[in-house]
DNA sequence: TCAGAACTTATACCGAGTACAAGTTTATTT
DNA sequence: AAATAAACTTGTACTCGGTATAAGTTCTGA
C-alpha cells in the first residue's frame, strides 16, 4: 500500500464522515452534496469520484450486511437449516450488540434520518432486493443438491421480510419506550414469529434440512 | 361531466399517449419531460402537472394491478385459499391476454424498455412494495380471524415474488424464441412451483384455508 | 355579463449527476 | 535525480428532473 492508497483512503474516510454527520444534523435533503464537498474541502467532483451516488455517503454499510448473511448461511452448522442459521445470525448480532440489530438513540436517529428521505428510502429498496439476490445464492450454494432457484428466492425473500417486520417491530416498541433488553428479547420473538411460516415453506426444499425445531430465543 | 374535465381528461390522455410512444421509440431516458411537453404541445410544467414523477408516463397501470389482486383475495370462492385465489387470477388474466400476463412483441417491447432504465426499475420495486402491502391487507381483511400480521405479510410478499419469477421464467422463454400457447403454460406451471412453498408457509395461518389442493395449469 | 375559481404558462431557480479539459500529485523508468 | 507516465483532483459548464412564483387564460356559476 503506498502513499496514494493512503491518502485515499483517508480522503474517502473523512468525507464519509463528514457527510454523515451533516446529514444526522440536518437531515439528507437539507444537505447538498455541494454542502458536503465544502465542509471536506474537497471539490464537489471528487466526492462523486468516491461516492457514485448522493446515498451511499450515508448507506456504506451494505456489503457488511450481505457478507454477515452469506457466510451465515454457507457457514452453518450440518443439519442445521437455512432458516436457523439466519435466526442464529440474528441472536448473534443482537449478543455483540451490532448496529444491525441494536436500539438506542444513535441507531434510533439514525434510521429516522433514513426514513424521512424518499431517496434514501429508494436506495433502502434496492440494497434489499440485493440481498435477497446474494442470499438467494447462498441457499443455492450452501444445497448439495442442485435444485429450484425459485423456491430459494422465495425463501430469501421471505427471511428478508422477516428480519424487516421484526426490525419495525422492535422500532416501534423502542418508540413507544421500550428500552435495553426487552428490546432485543421482542426482537428476536418477533423475528421468529415471522420465520414460522418460513420454515414451513423450506420444508421439503433442500434448504430447510433436518429437524428444523427452531430454537428459543 | 363539464367541459373542464373533458378537456383535462383529453389532454391527460394525449400526454399519456404521446410520452409512451415516444419511450417505447427512444428509450425512456432519452427522451426529457421537455421533449414530452414539445410533443403534446404544453408546458413542461403542465405534464408535471398530470404526471408528478416521469415515470408515471409510462407506468400508469399499477392501479389496475393492485385491485385486480386486492379482489382476487376479497371476493374468492368460500374454501378456496388465498394462494389458490391467486393462481386463480393468473390464470383468467392468460385467458383474457391481459397485458400483465400476455408475451408479445408489444408487451416485450414495453418490459424491455423498463429493464433500460434504472429509474423506471426504481419505480418499479417502489409498486412492488405498494403491491404487496396492498395484498398484506387485503389477506388480513380476507380472515375472518383477527391474527398475525407478519404472516400475512410473508405471505404477500412470497406470492409476488411467486408472480415475478415466474412473469421473468416466461420473458426469457420469449427471448429463446418460444411463442403462444406454450408461454402461457410455462408462466402458469412455473407460478405453480414458485407458489408450492407458498402453500406450504401458508399453512396453519387464516390465509390457507382448507384443503389447499393445488389446481392443474 | 361579470367575478372568481381552475388551469396553464413563462421564467427563474435548485440540486444531482456528467463531460471535458487542465492542473496537480504520486509512481515509474532511465 | 530527472523525466515521463499514470492517477487523482479540480473548475467550468452543462443536462435534466422537479419546484416556486406570479402572471396569464379559460371555464363556471350566479
Amino acid at each position: 500500500m503506498g502513499l496514494r492508497e493512503d491518502k485515499k483512503a483517508e480522503a474517502r474516510r473523512t468525507i464519509s464522515n463528514v457527510a454523515t454527520a451533516l446529514f444526522l444534523k440536518k437531515g439528507f435533503d437539507a444537505v447538498s452534496v455541494a454542502d458536503v464537498a465544502a465542509a471536506a474541502k474537497v471539490s464537489k467532483m471528487t466526492v462523486f469520484n468516491y461516492f457514485p451516488r448522493k446515498e451511499d455517503l450515508l448507506l456504506d454499510r451494505d456489503e457488511e450486511a450481505r457478507a454477515l448473511v452469506r457466510s451465515a448461511i454457507l457457514e452453518r452448522a450440518k443439519g442445521q437449516s437455512s432458516v436457523d442459521a439466519f435466526f442464529e445470525l440474528a441472536q448473534r448480532l443482537v449478543a455483540e450488540a451490532h448496529p444491525f440489530a441494536k436500539w438506542t438513540p444513535a441507531t434510533e436517529h439514525f434510521f429516522g434520518t433514513i426514513r424521512q428521505s424518499p431517496s434514501l428510502i429508494a436506495r433502502g429498496r434496492e440494497l434489499r432486493e440485493f440481498m435477497e439476490a446474494v442470499l438467494a445464492a447462498a441457499l443455492v450454494e450452501a444445497a448439495s443438491t442442485r435444485v429450484d432457484d425459485a423456491a430459494a428466492h422465495i425463501l430469501a425473500v421471505s427471511m428478508v421480510a422477516a428480519w424487516r417486520i421484526a426490525h419495525a417491530t422492535a422500532t416501534s416498541a423502542y418508540g413507544d419506550g421500550k428500552r435495553g433488553v426487552a428490546l432485543s428479547k421482542l426482537f428476536l420473538l418477533a423475528l421468529d414469529g415471522a420465520l414460522e411460516p418460513v420454515r414451513r415453506a423450506a420444508r421439503q426444499t433442500p434448504y430447510g434440512i433436518g429437524p428444523t425445531r427452531r430454537k428459543q430465543p
